[in-house]
DNA sequence: AAACACGACAACCGCTTCGCG
DNA sequence: ACGCGAAGCGGTTGTCGTGTT
């Protein structure tokens, strides 16, 4: 026999909660306090047991709690957070910002998981499902399983000391200052501080996994095109100089992120008839000028809040990630770089001249040489 | 138009953890 | 250190709206 729930008492109402019971519990919730929730429904004069007001006041009522449609932003970090700490709910939304942990809990079992699923990714491992892992990719793949573990241990600690993930309630707690998926870096690749009992963690190189994980699962169908560069099919149309370009500058491992983007490329090109008009990068790379000259656009990156930390994915995804995103807003300003036309009407080759072409070439490998300060990103 | 299927998400249940005396 | 009530948590179910047959 198991306990009967909690509302089982006669006379307790269970299900929807109607508008005059909410008007109750806000009433006196806001007048009162909750205090303790056991005695709270007599009262505020609600027929519900206390734990039933207390789900609906943490989960639906609470006046600091964001509701509506997810960011692009906040759905890579409850991808990235959930590659690493599975379903921990509450400590997920912890680095969200005003969201509840049922309400990610519920985004993620309907929109996510199979979102992943489609995409070829397993939503429990997060790692390609058709991919037979090679030998150094399982070596990644166990590393990363290390960190999921260390950070684990990491989060547990932090909890029993000082339980600040419970922050996310106060809005004004500086913490959340920090973007969701800073924090989330910071979390998973500054190492904390030396313990006894945390194992360090491995390093980890991003790239590296991703190159190999890319490498071991491109499309079916690459056409191999004049300089080298690998499209999918259908694909002749693309700016192909363009992409030629920013395979040159990031070579193997940016292909995925080139290819993937291919279709976004297109139907960016072929719909925005007001491609010169700026404005031409939504979402996370608000660019506001529409130069094409690479250094500017790079000196724009460096002075805006565009952070390479913000951008990188530890666990070698390769879709629905921070830097991917910023990558494919590359490839996005690499292709505007004059009237917006694709392949041979393009003047990409002319505008996009050698000197650019090396400048970047020069800026990506001194990146991938040495990190920029502070970065915590393992380039 | 009725029945049915399905997606979205609010709400519940029962177990675990916390906090306090 | 321990016991107990409260709160937290995550898996699961229930309800409702919408689309389809």
């Amino acid at each position: 026999m198991g306990r009967s729930p909690c509302c089982d008492k006669v006379g307790l109402r269970k299900g929807p909660w109607t508008a005059e019971e909410d008007q109750k519990l806000s009433a006196y919730i806001e007048q009162h306090g909750h205090g303790s929730w056991r005695a709270l429904p007599e009262k505020a004069g609600l027929h519900r047991c206390g734990k039933s007001c207390r789900l609906r006041w943490i989960n639906y009522l609470r006046p600091d709690i964001k509701r509506g449609k997810f960011s692009l932003q906040e759905e890579q970090t409850i991808i990235q957070l959930h590659a690493l700490l599975g379903n921990r709910w509450s400590t997920i939304a912890a680095h969200l910002a005003r969201r509840t942990d049922n309400e990610i809990k519920n985004y993620w079992n309907t929109h996510l998981k199979k979102r992943l699923t489609k995409m070829g990714i397993d939503p429990v491992t997060h790692k390609p499902k058709t991919t037979a892992l090679g030998s150094s990719q399982a070596k990644d793949a166990a590393n990363l399983s290390h960190m999921t573990q260390w950070e684990s241990a990491r989060l547990e600690a932090e909890a029993r000391l000082g339980r600040n993930s419970k922050l996310v309630y106060n809005p004004d707690n500086p913490h959340l200052r920090l973007s969701a998926s800073a924090q989330l870096l910071n979390k998973a690749l500054v190492p904390p501080p030396p313990s006894r009992r945390l194992a360090v963690p491995p390093p980890l190189n991003v790239l590296k996994t991703w190159q190999e994980r890319w490498l071991n699962s491109k499309p079916t169908k690459d056409i191999a095109i004049p300089g080298g560069f690998l499209t999918p099919a259908g694909s002749l149309e693309s700016p192909i100089s363009t992409l030629n370009s920013v395979e040159n500058v990031f070579m193997n491992p940016s292909n995925g992120f080139a290819i993937n983007s291919m279709t976004k490329v297109n139907s960016f090109v072929e719909n925005s008839g007001s491609i010169e008009g700026g404005g031409m990068i939504k979402g996370d790379f608000p660019y506001p000028g529409k130069s094409n000259n690479f250094q500017e656009l790079h000196e724009w990156i460096e002075s805006s809040s565009v952070n390479f930390a913000d951008m990188a994915y530890p666990t070698g995804d390769t879709d629905s990630l921070g830097l991917q995103s910023f990558m494919e807003s590359f490839t996005y300003m690499l292709v505007d770089n004059d009237d917006g036309h694709n392949s041979s009407s393009n003047t990409v080759g002319q505008s996009d001249t050698e000197e650019n072409k090396n400048y970047w070439n020069s800026v990506l490998t001194n990146l991938l040489n040495s990190p920029p300060a502070g970065s915590p990103v393992l380039f």
